[in-house]
DNA sequence: GTGAAAGCGCTAACAG
DNA sequence: CTGTTAGCGCTTTCAC
């Protein structure tokens, strides 16, 4: 059952020949090594039978050039993330090895995922063997445990959440859930909901406790909470068509992503009733399109931006082992005022 | 100035003790090693002074478990491209993977990029010692160029445009151009014109020429052209008020993507026309917000997730070297109509 | 035409 | 408490 991986000592041995023929054989090099068609043939016949895989840490170990030195950094992400975050930081991170790649020194950027919650089965993880450092992002509370427990052998910017011993960078608590509320609030919105999917990450809890806690304090009821079932439009779309048809009421919605609020648009209009004037929306998130839709979606604009352009410079200062990085960063996002929330009065 | 890298070894050379001492420091193994904690000390300032970086390959060499085979694979991108279709490809790869994965037999994905056009200018690409699979999309023609001559030493797969010598899978040619003229000419557009941007693509190119051919064809008149200086909504909105104040007619309208017709529409209404019925929209592209749009944008889906799916099994057919893999494939994308295209006869 | 051998950087086992 | 040594898989030089 455990077949060992093959190495080019058993195409060697297999065929009948030397480990430096099979080397130059799988690189094409056979020519300038005037092997035999007859050997080269057998030579290739027996890798793909064998199942030969090169072992690149074999390669590059012997291709190392030792005037230069390769840092190996990774997006740590779940499969479950925004694709816009993600890609925000990967671009800040591409970016900023542009800048800093020279003729001795090379970064690669690799993304690894795993699965929303179940991060600590993710094999290679506690290795210190592949990585210089990495950014972790969209975690599950799980997931932070285990990271907290854990330790990671290697220098980890945490994106959006705090986890105890890690340098973290992560939005001012509570400043989204309560300037959503503020907003609304502000245009007279008395019966306030949030629409936020099941799953709840870290992030979104805060966002929801302080939006929940702040339109209680200000109009004495709770918010209604609209719960969908994803983060699609889709799923906001239904879930809102859903408030609505049992006869749900409310002036002012709160949508924890872009991407629902899109779907609230559909189900807001499709019951009747107009944004602004019937509903006021506000959502959360970067996405370029918020400002496309009909109308313009006022938008606290998530820290993301705010947050990785603090996080790429800190994982490097990290990696050159410098002594005096914070270890928590706060970053206050910006919020975009549009005519979803601008009311008549 | 050609420092080279450092290594353990000038560590130890420096502070005066063994590799060994330096290795199990670094590793946080010094308890164990019962080292005193001066040299320790000593160990790890020398370690940050002269910026030592660990060589993975090296560790991972060390560490490798001989009954495991790692796949590296990497998605070659240029930085301009659409994110949705990296992460596309990016999600869909993990979870061929995922499912890939055994006790024996792991992967590793990366994401590399390179600036569009300068493909050529990317280090260690023609190394065979970084991946062991490719998957290569959004290139310019000049890149395409570089990769037809250089033979990559490794089995790639190339989406959405085909380079000779190597495993493509590309949109059916002048599909999406020929049904997007159809779309508008069936919705009695009488003018129909087409909104992209400066820079084309392979792929735009084609469904830019096969646009205007078929309107040619069809009307006799050659379709408006729209250019903007780039891909986002915002581009889109820029250009097509530009065209109307410049007196511009038309009555259907191509955007060659989601996010360019998204800023049209906004063009539109600030122009007072309506959409579908003064002005109909096609937009190409697999976002989710199309839908939601207001109205509904009916979007020639652009092939990007049959494409996918296509491409991911042809390059783990590749890494098994199976010798059947067909060397073109050709994927016809699905069209979506809404209401953007729907208009009063 | 082909094989033997050295060594890339690292760490674990062993020997003091 | 610390040093020496072997060897992970691979390729390149040299020797035959």
């Amino acid at each position: 059952m455990s077949k060992p991986a093959v190495t080019i000592y058993e195409i060697a041995k297999h065929v009948g020949v030397s480990p430096a023929a099979v080397s130059s054989t799988l690189a094409n090099r056979h020519i300038e090594r005037r092997l035999s068609s007859e050997t080269v043939r057998k030579i290739r016949e027996a890798a793909t039978a064998l199942g030969y895989v090169p072992n690149m840490a074999g390669r590059r170990l012997r291709a190392h050039k030792s005037a230069t030195r390769q840092f190996d950094l990774a997006i740590l992400t779940s499969y479950e993330a925004p694709l816009p975050l993600v890609g925000q930081v990967l671009h800040a991170l591409q970016r900023a090895v542009d800048v800093q790649t020279t003729e001795h020194t090379r970064y690669a950027v690799a993304i690894e995922m795993f699965h929303a919650g179940r991060l600590s089965e993710k094999a290679g993880l506690l290795d210190a063997n592949r990585y210089h450092g990495v950014i972790l992002t969209n975690t599950l509370p799980v997931d932070d445990a285990f990271v907290a427990e854990a330790r990671l052998p290697y220098p980890v910017v945490v994106l959006g959440r705090r986890i105890p011993h890690y340098h973290c960078v992560l939005e001012a608590p509570d400043f989204v859930g309560r300037r959503s509320a503020e907003v609304l609030l502000e245009a007279k919105c008395g019966k306030p909901g949030i629409l936020h999917s099941r799953q709840l990450t870290h992030t979104t809890s805060d966002r929801l406790a302080a939006f929940t806690r702040v339109v209680k304090e200000r109009t004495g009821r709770e918010a209604a909470k609209i719960v969908s079932t994803g983060l699609q439009p889709h799923d906001g779309a239904v879930a809102l068509e859903a408030f609505f048809s049992e006869g749900g009421q409310l002036d002012g919605l709160f949508a924890v992503n872009d991407s629902l609020a899109a779907g609230a648009y559909r189900a807001i209009k499709a019951s009747g009733r107009r944004v602004p004037d019937d509903v006021a929306v506000v959502g959360i998130g970067d996405y370029e399109l918020a400002e496309y839709l009909d109308p313009p979606l006022t938008t606290v604009a998530g820290a993301n931006e705010a947050m990785v352009a603090e996080a790429v410079p800190m994982l490097f200062r990290l990696l050159r082992g410098e002594e005096s990085v914070s270890t928590e960063v706060l970053v206050v996002p910006p919020v975009f005022m549009r005519q979803s929330t601008q009311r008549r009065a």
